[in-house]
RNA sequence: GGGUCGGUACCCAAGCGGCCAAAGGGAGCAGACUGUAAAUCUGCCGGCUCAGCCUUCGAAGGUUCGAAUCCUUCCCGGCCCA
């Protein structure tokens, strides 16, 4: 199966242009392509997972990939997609995100010496210099006012009270011209993204075969959606980040794993790297015992392993098995340990115990005294698997290994406390 | 600038002198059932030293025994006119 025919039957085609051209020019040898990323906050998301691994399938196909980071066009506001202008970041900010997205950006893909040596590149690099008066007559001039006002995404925002400003409506010649820089400076023929970026990356495709006369390549993927067509990489505590410090990976794989049914397949073959086969194989055991949730599982694990590595997923597991598994009561040193690295946890004094509605409010596990009280009368809470009531002292609750209390709320909101 | 309608809790939205911490829906939280799923059902959903008390209904004043509700001024938004 070639690499379209595959992306294509993982429902990660959107649109491209000429569909048959992209193929031929695919099978007559490597290809060089880039995706972008812009730097508006300090970490990727789960969202972004589906343009890096983009990236990826197209590395191992024998491709090289240029993941982008977009220090200069993060400095203007894409419009794609949103209903109002942006606040533009402080350059100092953007600075610090370029520099946190650029070690994100340099985790999935292999970068070490070949034909198909994935290059990570910043468009400020090029952009910056360039002068105001050249980047008008290099690129405006190439570019109708008529086609930009034709895009959906400044049409349906002139209609808006707030407006588009010149700033964000000049944001897709920047793009254009990241494309058009990096074909004559590297060779890349083709750009993919998600279907926001649409309009954007035909820009560039234009720009390129108006100024050059030369033919390039768009290729987008669907934006990914929750089942109730909710935004997706948010969980109950915002965005799923691919920062480890930000969302950990215990978090990050629970993510995974309770990840609907009805969207476990779509996501399997959107996410996984894994050949078509073996995912099919997988979600035929999955249809067999759902309880078991053998997909979710298989995607969790391989997602974590890819973004944060084997001994943080070996970790997460760990804590999974005595945040999930039996009696905490029960669990072994280590695994507490584990589970310490990989849940929020705080060290407290014995005395401090005695205050259990205090406690409950500085750990989180609840908004304000009334919430604890709350949520101790609907039997919300317990302590190392005891169920607590407001009657409830913690310092009759047994330590596990004399010093840790495995506090949770609900069925997945855990605070391990250490106490000393 | 003139007119007019409006600003209510996370969001939408009732209320229009006491029965209002404020209907209803959504979101969220907990419980039941389950499979760390979905659906469904139940409870909760401003704060507190919690049978009570305190602070809220754009802001500040005022009328009243009593105001989210009436009056004044101001701020912000929609629509119409100029």
């Amino acid at each position: 199966m070639d690499l379209l025919a595959d992306l294509e039957a993982r429902g990660l085609i959107h649109d491209s242009t000429d569909r048959v051209a992209l193929a031929a020019r695919l099978s007559s040898g490597p290809i060089s392509l880039y995706v972008g990323f812009d730097p508006t906050a300090d970490s990727l998301h789960a969202g972004h997972l589906v343009g890096q691994l983009f990236l990826r399938r197209f590395q191992l196909a024998g491709h090289k990939p240029f993941p982008l980071a977009g220090g200069a066009t993060g400095m203007v506001g894409d419009p794609s997609g949103r209903s109002d202008e942006r606040n533009l970041l402080d350059p100092d900010t953007l600075r610090y995100n370029v520099s946190r997205i650029e070690v994100q950006l340099q985790r999935l893909l292999d970068f070490s010496p070949g034909t198909y040596q994935a290059k990570l590149v910043n468009n400020a690099d090029w952009t910056e210099p360039v002068r105001l008066l050249d980047f008008l007559r290099d690129v405006g001039k190439f570019v109708t006012v008529n086609q930009m006002l034709a895009k959906d995404s400044v049409r349906s925002r002139l209609e808006t009270d707030t407006g588009l400003s010149f700033t964000e409506f000049s944001y897709s010649l920047l793009q254009a011209n990241d494309f058009r820089h990096l074909y004559e400076h590297e060779g890349v023929e083709l750009q993919a993204g998600g279907s926001d970026q649409w309009g954007n990356i035909v820009a560039g495709v234009d720009l390129i075969r108006r100024s050059v006369s030369k033919t390039a390549h768009a290729l987008t993927h669907p934006l990914v959606t929750k089942a109730d067509g909710a935004k997706f990489g948010k969980s109950v505590d915002g965005a799923v980040w691919l920062d480890p410090a930000k969302t950990s990976p215990y978090q990050f794989r629970q993510f995974w794993i309770q990840v609907d049914d009805a969207m476990i397949g779509r996501y399997l073959r959107m996410f996984s790297i894994q050949p078509l086969a073996a995912i099919a194989e997988v979600l035929g055991r999955h249809a067999v015992a759902p309880e078991r949730r053998v997909a979710q599982r298989a995607l969790a694990d391989e997602l974590t392993e890819l973004v944060h590595g084997t001994a943080a997923l070996d970790a997460a597991r760990s804590a999974t098995e005595v945040l999930f598994g039996g009696d905490p009561a029960s669990a072994s040193e280590a695994a507490l340990a584990a589970v310490a690295r990989e849940v929020p946890s705080s060290c407290v004094r014995t005395d401090e115990l005695s205050d259990l509605i205090g406690l409950l409010v500085s750990t989180r596990l609840a908004t304000s005294n009334s919430d604890a009280r709350r949520t101790l009368q609907q039997n919300g809470y317990r302590a190392n698997g005891a169920l607590l009531s407001e009657s409830s002292q913690l310092s009759d609750v047994g330590l596990v290994h004399g010093r840790y209390l495995l506090l949770r709320k609900g069925k997945s909101n855990y605070h391990l406390l250490e106490i000393s």
